[in-house]
RNA sequence: CGCGGGAUGGAGCAGCCAGGUAGCUCGUCAGGCUCAUAACCUGAAGGUCGUAGGUUCAAAUCCUACUCCCGCAA
């Protein structure tokens, strides 16, 4: 079976090294371009293009993949596999495979289409996410479902331990979706389009932490966000602002305190919510390292969270 | 030259602006108290103040250059 695959993000690594070593061996790997990173803006290729290249996979790297069509026509692909590209299929993709294009989605669509979908799973409080294998159209995320595998969430989940328990996940997925393909026992299940949600890709204001909240949806969001795109308040410290990163695990204790603000009592800080309160275990003040809370309040004083 | 914060015993910080004995909250070790303890009391060890140079009688502190760490922005 002639396949190509498309991806950047890490959780595609354990499904395109699965490909390689179980087959169908991809015919080539599109992927996103090189792109600056961090402080100094050194230019990163993604992983999976590094690995594309050790297995010696031809790798592709348009600015859109549009522009490639012409080649990826050649290649005369059968199966084109998606997962975690970043950019949007035309309709001149989509109709490129002769046999199908299908996405592996870190949901339980119709549940949490778009990019932020496995922070959504764990901020919502759900007991369980997964893997959707589906058919690619237009619409993002909309297709119609070949298979779907669950796993459960942890109360102590983060955005980047199920992360990776779904890219582990994954393989799994895409290899019974390729056998179906392959014997024509694909199922095709239209999604119930009424109950799907969508959820925008996060920006880091999004990790703004409001204290009105409840302790324990503040709590599941910032197990959510970390490691991206992390969760953040403003401290007040000798009058002076400081933007100070809030790290799991957190936990919702009752005590009365007012939303935003603060109690350093037994060297435990802890800051009121709309709803009780948050136990705060482990942060980082900014031009700090990362440290617990006992160790920012052996040497700061901070008088309330904004 | 994108913006900003930072480097002081093992941890987190103060001291710097107005140069003159190394300080705070912890931790560690020893002793004491206690049925006991992460509690309390007493004592001790532990620091080339990021690096190099300069000014000065004298530099953690002032000047210059450099290195490294971090947040934001991209």
């Amino acid at each position: 079976m002639r396949l190509i695959f498309i991806a950047t993000g890490d959780i595609a690594l354990p499904s395109f090294r699965h490909l390689l070593e179980n087959g169908p061996r991809p015919v080539a790997l599109v992927t996103q371009p090189d792109k600056p990173v961090g402080r100094h803006q050194v230019l990163t290729p993604p992983a999976i293009k590094v690995e594309a290249i050790a297995a010696g996979i031809p790798v592709y790297q348009p600015e859109k993949i549009g522009d490639i069509t012409a080649e990826l026509a050649a290649l005369d692909p059968e199966i084109l596999v998606v997962m975690a590209y970043g950019q949007i299929l035309r309709q001149n993709i989509l109709t490129l495979a002769s046999k199908a294009i299908i996405n592996l989605h870190a949901s339980l669509l119709p549940k949490y289409r778009g990019a932020a979908c496995i922070q959504a799973a764990i901020d919502a409080g759900d007991s369980e996410t997964g893997i959707t294998a589906m058919h690619v159209v237009r619409e993002l995320d909309a297709g119609d479902v070949i298979l779907m595998k669950s796993i459960p969430i942890a109360p102590d989940e983060t955005g980047g331990t199920l992360h990776d328990r779904l890219a582990d996940l994954s393989p799994s997925v895409l290899a019974e979706a390729l056998e179906k393909l392959a014997d024509g026992t694909a199922a095709r299940i239209p999604q119930d389009a009424a109950a799907s949600s969508y959820i925008p890709k996060l920006e880091r204001d999004d990790g703004k932490i409001d204290w009105e909240q409840d302790a324990a949806a503040i709590e599941r969001r910032i197990r959510a966000y970390d490691p991206w795109p992390g969760t953040y308040t403003t401290a007040i410290e000798g009058g002076k602002a400081k933007r100070l990163k809030i790290y799991p695990q957190a936990s919702v204790v009752t005590q009365s305190l007012l939303p935003r603000e603060i109690s350093t009592a037994d060297g435990q800080l802890i800051v009121g919510c709309g709803k009780d309160a948050l136990v705060i275990t482990s942060l980082q003040p900014d031009g700090g390292k990362r440290m617990s809370a006992a160790d920012y309040l052996h040497g700061r004083k901070p008088e309330a969270f904004l």
